[in-house]
RNA sequence: CGGGGUAUAGCGUAGCCCGGCUAGCGCGCCUGCUUUGGGAGCAGGAGGUCGCAGGUUCGAAUCCUGCUACCCCGACCA
């Protein structure tokens, strides 16, 4: 492979970008702002998608499609929506190209306008509400529980690969109940499988709560979210979870009559991830090394590298390897065997290292003679020589350990980022100096949520969901009801 | 969209101030032999409209003008 990574005190954004694409995940598309998701990034992202959906079919839900192109008019409908999402969108006005006159290639057609323009969906709201009003009849029509895994389009102005890209994938979960209480048990529950995700399959410890009225969704009543600490002391939003009360159900006349017999509008959620889980992923566990992968979303669980001394030696190590193998997939363990000889031993380690394999065994000759074989683990970057005896339950337990190390890691690193603080000038010096989560109280108003971002770049990335102890807000003194959590964020 | 920067082979770059280039280097790539317990060694080789367009000059990667793309910092955001 060409570049090393960047060690990590350099430049933290040029070290996750090596990563990225040292560890072949993605590149930069030739098309501004896009993202070319490579085959091992692709299988990550396969891992990840399959357990959510997974867990949203456990919890009721069923997958559907919504179009891509979504008429102008229907973003018009949801006042607060329309101020969130009329902004930095693509927007399709012709259909049809045609030879341009001088023959330099092709042009667009100008008599094939549109008359009504089309948005490429930033998020499906509009167009899943506007289908809706001809799902939902009676309350037997309730609760619909939907999820969709698209493609959307967010013109943003600076992108930056996994985390911010013009066009994402993502999943989109939309849902209609007969009542509020329904409705927001609803959000409440995504809540808790975006949560139980990221800590047991991502290994990644998050906060749960609730946005400020200034970071909500656009046409939410509420927004909850899940926040995850990265290694260099700024916060990422993992998932939302919107309470919409009834306003997209008021926008598009969603109506259904109940037991009643009264007609009511209905009560909705929508709840969404993307392939910034991806970026969160690397932000979270990876080293100089490379990328570090949780066992149970590698691709690859266990790789097996034979060394060849001597082509004598050849088919007996690549047989006790092959029975190895054999065991390892008995107890369902994802293996790769890497038994190409292009590439040196060394050349696999390492390269196995960057894409983040979580267990590797090496097996050379003097394995076969002494009945061994040797097993490094890529959280510690540790290696040992073991008996051959009972190997698979050897790395089985080895998965499971190093699955629950990096949970314990990025949770040790979120306690070392976490600061609660009294006064303003200590709100100061923890964001600026220190980084990470800050408990502070706050006022609650939008003005002073706003005069903090402004002179610290801090922002309310959430408001816990439990009981807290009243104070005094950090910056203006006034009551307050709770701590709120303060970070930089990406 | 504001402020700063960059553009030379697949990737990373030197050369630019002070014009003389037939454009140098590392990684990667190809061939051969020897290798293989931490990114192998040696030998040979392929690969370039120096971002695009114009200008100055005997001569431009180098100087001037315009354009385009990308990166970083803001505003925006999952």
């Amino acid at each position: 492979m060409g570049s090393k990574i960047t060690p990590r005190s350099e430049n933290y954004s040029q070290w996750y970008l090596d990563i990225v694409q040292n560890a072949g995940l993605a590149e930069n598309s030739a098309v501004r702002g896009c993202m070319v998701i490579k085959p091992y990034g692709f299988a990550i992202w396969e891992r990840m998608r399959d357990e959510l959906d997974r867990m949203f079919k456990e919890t009721g839900h069923s997958n559907a499609y919504f179009p891509i192109f979504i008429p102008k008019s229907f973003f018009s409908k949801e006042a607060s929506h329309v101020e969130g999402f009329a902004k930095e969108c693509a927007v399709v006005t012709h259909y049809r190209l045609k030879n341009a006159p001088d023959g330099s290639g092709v042009v667009v057609d100008e008599d094939a306008k549109l008359e009504e323009e089309l948005i490429v969906r930033p998020t499906s709201e509009t167009i899943i509400w506007d289908t809706y009003r001809t799902w939902i009849q009676s309350y037997r029509d309730l609760p619909l529980l939907i999820n969709q895994w698209a493609n959307v389009v967010r013109w943003e102005m600076r992108t930056r690969l996994f985390l911010r890209t013009a066009e994402f994938l993502w999943q989109e979960g939309h849902t209609a109940h007969a009542t509020e209480k329904e409705a927001v048990e609803e959000a409440e529950r995504m809540l808790g499988v975006y949560s139980t995700f990221a800590e047991d399959w991502m290994a990644m410890p998050v906060l749960k709560g609730l946005k400020s009225a200034n970071e909500r969704f656009a046409g939410a009543v509420e927004t909850y979210c899940i926040e995850a600490m990265m290694q260099d002391g700024k916060a990422l939003q993992a998932g939302t979870s919107h309470f919409l009360g009834q306003n997209f159900a008021k926008a598009f006349d969603v109506k259904f009559l109940s037991k009643e017999n009264q007609l009511e509008h209905v009560w909705a959620t929508s709840w969404g991830v993307s392939t910034r889980l991806m970026g969160a992923l690397i932000m979270t566990h990876s080293d100089d090394k490379g990328l570090v992968l949780p066992p149970t979303l590698a691709p690859i669980q266990v790789v097996l590298v034979p060394i060849f001394k001597n082509e004598e030696m050849k088919p007996k190590i690549l047989e006790y390897l092959r029975g190895i193998e054999a065991e390892l997939k008995e107890k369902k363990i994802v293996v790769k065997v890497d038994d190409s000889e292009n590439y040196s031993p060394g050349y696999k380690f390492a390269e196995y290292e960057m894409k983040g394999v979580p267990v590797r065994v090496a097996i050379g000759a003097r394995d076969v003679e002494n009945n061994t074989v040797e097993v490094a683990r890529r959280d510690m970057l540790t290696k040992e020589s073991v008996g051959r005896e009972g190997i698979a339950e050897r790395v089985f337990a080895l998965l499971v350990d190093i699955q629950r190390n990096l949970y314990q890691k990025a949770l040790e690193l979120r306690k070392n980022l976490t600061s609660t603080v009294d006064t303003w000038e200590e709100f100061v010096d923890v964001i600026e100096n220190k980084g990470g989560f800050v408990y502070a109280h706050w006022d609650g108003t939008t003005e002073t949520e706003e005069k903090i971002k402004e002179k610290t770049k801090a922002t309310i990335r959430l408001i816990p969901l439990d009981e807290g102890e009243p104070g005094k807000c950090v910056l203006t003194g006034r009551p307050s009801v709770k701590r709120v959590v303060f970070a930089k964020a990406y």
